[in-house]
DNA sequence: CGGTCTGTTGAAATTGATCAATACCGGTGG
DNA sequence: CCACCGGTATTGATCAATTTCAACAGACCG
């Protein structure tokens, strides 16, 4: 899995920056003179390089945050072809990034990152709106927290990842993703606790809705998961993605 | 209540950005040029701007979203002196921006802004810097949904807000200050029941921990709360702000 | 083949939701 | 000044979703 495709990431990366911007292919090209600086990472491992930003070339990372009795909560994922920044805002963080499984980033120094945005405003705005992407992510997290059910709220995310990974290729053709994410992780995210994960998934399978082995999902029918949650596809928000699929009566 | 002071905003948005970033007084002078367009709304009122930003002028303003069955999602609060972006990353959006009372916005047009931010590099780092402040305050929204209990998120929240305020100089001295805000909506913010969440007010007021009334709260013990809940102040995580009190032991 | 990590299942315990009644508070009009 | 009104908060009783605890089953790995 680890070094599958040597510049895939660049392909990631620039999917999804173009949809988010008018970025041209042209204009992300002079990110090729940036060095290639690879860098690892086992299972767990905190992601620890201030004065960097990352961009995720195989694997899936997370972001959370640990309470002194052990509680974990789980922000984000973040997944190949996304960029973020490693420099906490202040030093004495509280919040870390990790590596889901292996996983394998593409570090890019803040200066050499600011020296490219510098010469082409438009990657700086590309970048920004990458920024409110994240932000927006953040912002489905919160509603599946704050109002939808365990059952709603693992449809939803399912949902939100096979959308990310299909804007960079990453989904296959069946409706299927890789999810290399233990039950206790989900549970992290989902605010919620691993037997009830396993539950719930249960459900979706005894319903048919949702196939699920380890590590690898299937969606059976998309479209009744996407009524049940009112899922508003990352499409919509996507400054530049494809128009609204016909018969969308919101 | 509105109405109150003209230039309020102004020295408290500078207060903010300055936290944040290294915006120099002069800088953020440019920004008098501003044509000032203010705007009042009523209690509720949706507040729609496309190709506009917002600065809260007085008054609360919330983020939220609505489900086809009723539920509602609060995201967060903007408060005197928060500034934020109305055009919709795309139309068509579902999330929408309403006044908690009676609220009164200063409207820049996100023309004149980009304006301001390309003559002046450090306007546009302060402002960026402050899209960042707002997504840790969504990482807090997301800790408190996912794991702490009622009663840490009504706490944490509490702090927050306190926090915040306190940073544009609207808290009193005595860890008290104005929270316009139902129950109803705090509910919707922190995920739970009206009823809970007066449960849990009536809790605090008999532990002594915290005083309220319509509107109104004292923190009658911040140190505890804090401690309650790992709170982690603001201050902490303002590149400019003071350094952490001794004594943190964390 | 044993060890470890992850997922599954059942029963009991808990947190917080819901429903419904009542109290409160601030304003308004008589 | 008092009576009433609408919105908001409080309280009690009951209900439901989800957690916890604990045991067991599967998968993967050396």
């Amino acid at each position: 899995m680890v070094g599958d495709d040597a510049t895939g990431w660049r392909d990631r990366l620039y999917r999804k920056l173009s949809l988010v911007s008018s970025l041209s292919r042209q204009e992300f090209a002079q990110t090729e003179a940036l060095i290639e600086n690879r860098r690892a990472f086992r299972r767990d491992e905190i992601i620890e390089a201030p004065g960097y930003m990352g961009v995720v070339r195989d694997g899936w990372c997370y972001r959370y945050r640990l309470l002194a009795d052990g509680r974990r909560s789980v922000f984000n994922f973040w997944l190949p072809g996304d960029i973020f920044r490693l420099t906490p805002i202040k030093p004495g963080l509280k919040s870390s990034v990790s590596a889901v499984g292996e996983a394998e980033l593409v570090m890019i120094a803040d200066g050499d990152f600011q020296g490219l945005c510098a010469a082409s405003p438009a990657l700086a705005d590309a970048f920004h709106a990458h920024e409110r992407l994240d932000a927006l992510l953040l912002g489905n997290q919160v509603l599946r927290l704050s109002r939808l059910t365990a059952y709603e709220r693992v449809i939803h995310l399912l949902l939100e990842l096979w959308d990310r990974l299909n804007l960079v290729g990453l989904a296959g053709p069946d409706h299927s993703f890789e999810m290399p994410v233990p039950h206790t992780m989900l549970a992290d995210m989902l605010g919620l606790s691993n037997v009830h994960i396993s539950r719930t998934f249960t459900r979706l399978r005894e319903e048919g809705l949702v196939e699920s082995r380890r590590g690898q999902v299937v969606l059976r029918d998309p479209a009744t998961l996407i009524e049940i949650v009112e899922y508003d596809p990352l499409r919509n928000w996507l400054p530049n993605g494809p128009p609204a699929p016909a018969g969308n009566t919101d």
